[in-house]
DNA sequence: GGGAGCATGTAACGGGTTACATGATTGG
DNA sequence: CCAATCATGTAACCCGTTACATGCTCCC
């Protein structure tokens, strides 16, 4: 086709490897057990945090595959506890997979979404509660993600989570924004679809 | 606790069998094909459309539940054809759900995002290409939200469809949006990294 | 002493996907 | 006639979850 070099086919992971090899590029030895907490206040926010048992899982593969390598944490530190680090072969795997997949469309499930798009068969009050409730919590993650890049902002190599931080924090505010739009929307149709029933 | 009726707990159904559900609940006779249809261009703005297979494994539940009621369809149409209706108990499940399920946060799974994320094991430029492109991705699905908004407002008894198709359409504004101003970042990053890589 | 947090896993399950099989009808 | 679409499903597979089991350590 060219004279360029072909990129070599990205391995075939599940996301959630990639998610554990990413957290892992890092450059730091992590446990299971810190992994899942860096990925609770971390990839929480714009990526499903995984179950601990599928971390386990997944850094089993990960081994098996040489892309980490673990061993027991030094004598100092008496619990039974297996640091991971990533390998050469596991950098130059991740490199090719960020840079490389396609982009795919975001998945999203969006509970109060199907129900709002249901409204016809729920109380209209009840619906208003549900939309708040959202709104107010997406505020709150707003503000969570606000303190998670104000924490990644002072820290040298963590330019990009910050950045995606940002991201996130301007996401949840969006979402608040939208919940209270359709908090709107949703009083004006209550009133048009009750001045109907009352003509009637 | 109160004087007030309890609730009748509401029936343990994964989501996507509320969805389909859903989907049969605005009281036409719908086909498994038919359902597929529909969910790709409603559901699927914010909400996972469910694979053909699933549908028909779906329906089949509903059916074993009294949920639904299928029959084939009348001797005019010579194909081998089922349809599917609402039954007034599956009404009354329905209901329920809608009513009385807890609000969760969405499930959101940003691939763009994670990748951002580890920007630093990706080439600037390839990082910005992805971003733009998933710009102009959300911009063709807020076109398409829009669409489909415009159209559910023309129809009867399809005023809650058409308040979240206008949510969608906002939402993948917002995306796009919140897209170019990651660009935006990721322009500034790459200066100053790159200012401190030629300082060094 | 005892609870909270640290730490690692196994087992069972289920929801959902892809791939495949099958066949009929429609329209260019 | 042939491709596209209509139409329904089965089988294999796997990602990921919940529930559970186990034991250690820190600190009140």
């Amino acid at each position: 086709m060219s004279t360029a070099a072909e990129a070599p086919p990205p391995a075939e992971l599940p996301p959630t490897a990639w998610a554990v090899l990413g957290l892992l590029s890092f450059e730091r030895e992590l446990s299971g057990y810190d992994l899942k907490k860096w990925a609770d206040n971390s990839l929480r926010f714009f990526y499903w945090s995984p179950a601990a048992s599928q971390i386990y899982a997944e850094l089993k593969r990960l081994e098996r595959l040489g892309f980490v390598t673990s061993r027991i944490a030094a004598q100092d530190d008496l619990r039974n506890k297996r640091l991971f680090a990533i390998t050469p072969a596991g950098l130059v795997a991740i490199r090719g997979w960020v840079q490389h997949a396609p982009v795919e469309p975001p998945m999203l499930k969006h509970g109060v979404a199907l129900r709002a798009w249901l409204g016809h068969l729920a109380d209209p009050a009840r619906l208003r509660e549900m939309v708040a409730e959202h709104r107010d919590n997406s505020a709150a993650l707003a503000e969570e993600a606000s303190n998670a890049a104000a924490s990644a902002a002072i820290t040298k190599g963590w330019e990009y989570p910050a950045l995606v931080s940002r991201w996130s924090q301007r996401y949840f505010e969006a979402e608040q924004r939208l919940a209270a739009e359709m908090l709107n929307d949703l009083d004006e149709l209550a009133a048009t679809l009750g001045d109907a029933r009352r003509r009637r």
